[in-house]
DNA sequence: CAAAAAAACTAGATCGATCCAGTAAACTTT
DNA sequence: AAAGTTTACTGGATCGATCTAGTTTTTTTG
């Protein structure tokens, strides 16, 4: 209960009989001790049990060798790559402190928590704030996976995917499997949705097939409501919505089209926004009826882990998240050393899994 | 780029005309100050953009006022706590800093980093680590959801939701419904798990029928085996597998049992887990054709943000997480202030959604 | 071997706040 | 109006580390 009080480096310095400074030369492990006092001191902190406190050396020094993350807790790909932050700013020699957004904490207070703890650089992941309102912070900011609207070349660093590229990946691999009349749903107003929509268009572009863009949102209730709204259009009866619980069961399935039946323009694949909303328009799709891949190929965005589970088994885009979140730290640091900041693209790859596969053949 | 020095109280201090210490009697809000005068300091602090230094405040003052939470960053639900527990910590005048645990990173690691940054209490969200490894902490550590194993009474105090009154609600519900044999997904090893599946055996029990457990886990392939092994136990033809791409779609659907072909003794409803297992099996029923609520009632456990999207909306026993929340931040203040560690224990309650209905009628 | 250079070590100031003891002024009380 | 009490405010010590500038010891070198 009463809180021992700490040992503090006084008294590792008198125990080892020796000045406070050297102890803190030694604990630091800068240069100017000798090996044998080195490990003498060594020894004695071990004995002692001390650990530094990092409120008075941070304090002190101006380097706290602390860097700030602020990520939305809700946002499964942003735990993810919290994860893998932690160990790049691990190998760079920084520790990493979190601060959460949510419904009712911002980005800016979430930025301002970690600078009273003294975080020397901030990395937002998939920041939604403008320029404006992420402008004026003492300490570099680096963007993980988007970038700040309207900020000054220089102002901000970012690290992103190349979204481009990912969609395009996607498209080359479902028009190798013989597709081409290939549907987007697409993100609405979230983080890299115009991107990914226009890099959509451009793949279309010229393909002699026209466009087909649904439009989405980054949640699996996105995913769904986009797909139910694609079925509509393919002509495909939807079941019955699942908001009468009694309703159900006792009523025989309404009959279906054999997968051949659907309309001749209708779109034999799809590729989605992100992983989440493909979670949401698989489930839809499914409960509808219409096989994946048999009668429809669908490609996510993001390999998250949801994506990876072995009866979901999603063909995606990967973003390597370890290297996006090394990408983060280094430019974090370079910054922190006084660099410049300068804007990172990571190539993305395909995640070859089970909802894509070659059409079927028309009139089977 | 160059880091502007920082507007220190010894500034505000200089441009209001008064003393340092006043200042800090002003922006603590402590006695001692006239209202003129805070009214002017705190205006003069605005002007300058003062924001107190936390690291000088912990470092003098024995209080810090910050609480650290250690979480799983994968685990959705843990999520949800950290948002509330922002909130509750709020209220109570504390600040929260997060360490993420991970496969890489223990609990004991997470905790360490937090006293490093002077939390006073630690908070663990359903702690994985027996009292042996989560003991010897300088501070208060309260375990959100599951208690330390081993623990002695007083060491740790626990805020966790009665696992056996959920369970006990889950069944009721089902039973209020018509179902009798009702089936059980535990959570294999997962935190919790032993408790809801002692509390469905003693409600099966004398019901004259007989408990069904099949082994689960906490996520969701683990629910998705079960569902499995469940189908094959009630003689449901199971999908052919997701594994094989090409091998699907133009084949025709396996031919399916009627509704009420299924063998006699097979359950009408399941209890599961938790939600995130729930959704795996959910997943697995519906892609096997077993429709849900019609062919068999589903229950999952926690109302996490998942079980409420619109298109899943499942039947689930919600645990309050903002009660949860401000309880676990109230006790970790009172023992802070000294107080005895108790354990809370929240009531959770019956979250109706759309997979449970009445049990198809024998024949239909 | 003395002088110069390098390495090992130390005292004291310092970071930015809080805490404590004490002073000055305003307000009660008798 | 003198004595006591409360309120408003201040100077200086302090938390536990780092940093700067110096001092002592050891090593190198001409």
């Amino acid at each position: 209960m009463a809180a021992a009080p700490r040992t503090t480096m006084a008294d590792v310095a008198a125990a080892a009989g020796v000045s406070r400074a050297l102890v803190s030369i030694v604990i630091r492990g800068a240069a100017g001790a000798s090996d044998a006092t080195r490990r003498h001191v060594l020894q004695v902190a071990a004995d002692l049990g001390y650990r530094p406190d990092t409120r008075a050396r941070l304090l002190r020094s101006s380097r706290t060798r602390l860097i700030g993350v602020v990520f939305n807790v809700t946002e499964p790909y942003h735990a993810e790559l919290v994860e893998l932050l932690y160990e790049a700013a691990d190998a760079e020699g920084y520790a990493v402190t979190l601060s959460a957004t949510g419904p009712r904490r911002g980005e800016r207070e979430a930025v301002e928590s970690l600078l009273d703890l003294g975080a020397e650089a901030v990395i937002i992941i998939a920041p939604s704030g403008t320029a404006g309102q992420l402008a004026g912070f003492p300490v570099p900011v680096v963007s993980l996976l988007g970038t700040v609207g309207g900020a000054e070349p220089g102002t901000f660093s970012s690290v992103s995917s190349d979204e481009g590229a990912g969609i395009r990946l996607a498209m080359g691999h479902l028009r190798g499997l013989g597709h081409r009349r290939i549907a987007h749903i697409d993100g609405g107003s979230a983080v890299g949705s115009a991107a990914r929509r226009g890099a959509y268009e451009a793949c279309m572009d010229g393909s002699g097939e026209a466009a087909v863009v649904l439009p989405g949102g980054p949640l699996e209730s996105d995913g769904s409501r986009a797909a139910a709204a694609l079925l509509t259009s393919m002509g495909w009866p939807l079941p019955p919505h699942d908001a009468g619980p009694a309703a159900r069961g006792t009523a025989a399935s309404p009959a279906r089209p054999a997968t051949g039946g659907r309309a001749s323009g209708a779109p034999t694949a799809v590729v989605i926004f992100n992983d989440r909303s493909a979670l949401g328009a698989l489930d839809t799709f499914r409960a509808a009826g219409l096989r994946v891949p048999g009668g429809l190929s669908v490609v996510g965005y993001d390999n998250s882990r949801m994506a990876r589970l072995e009866h979901i088994n999603l063909t995606t885009i990967g973003q390597d998240g370890a290297e996006l979140a090394a990408a983060a730290v280094r430019s974090a640091a370079a910054r922190i050393g006084g660099g410049p900041g300068q804007d990172v693209v990571v190539a993305p790859s395909l995640v070859r899994g089970g909802t894509t596969a070659a059409p079927a053949p028309p009139g089977t």
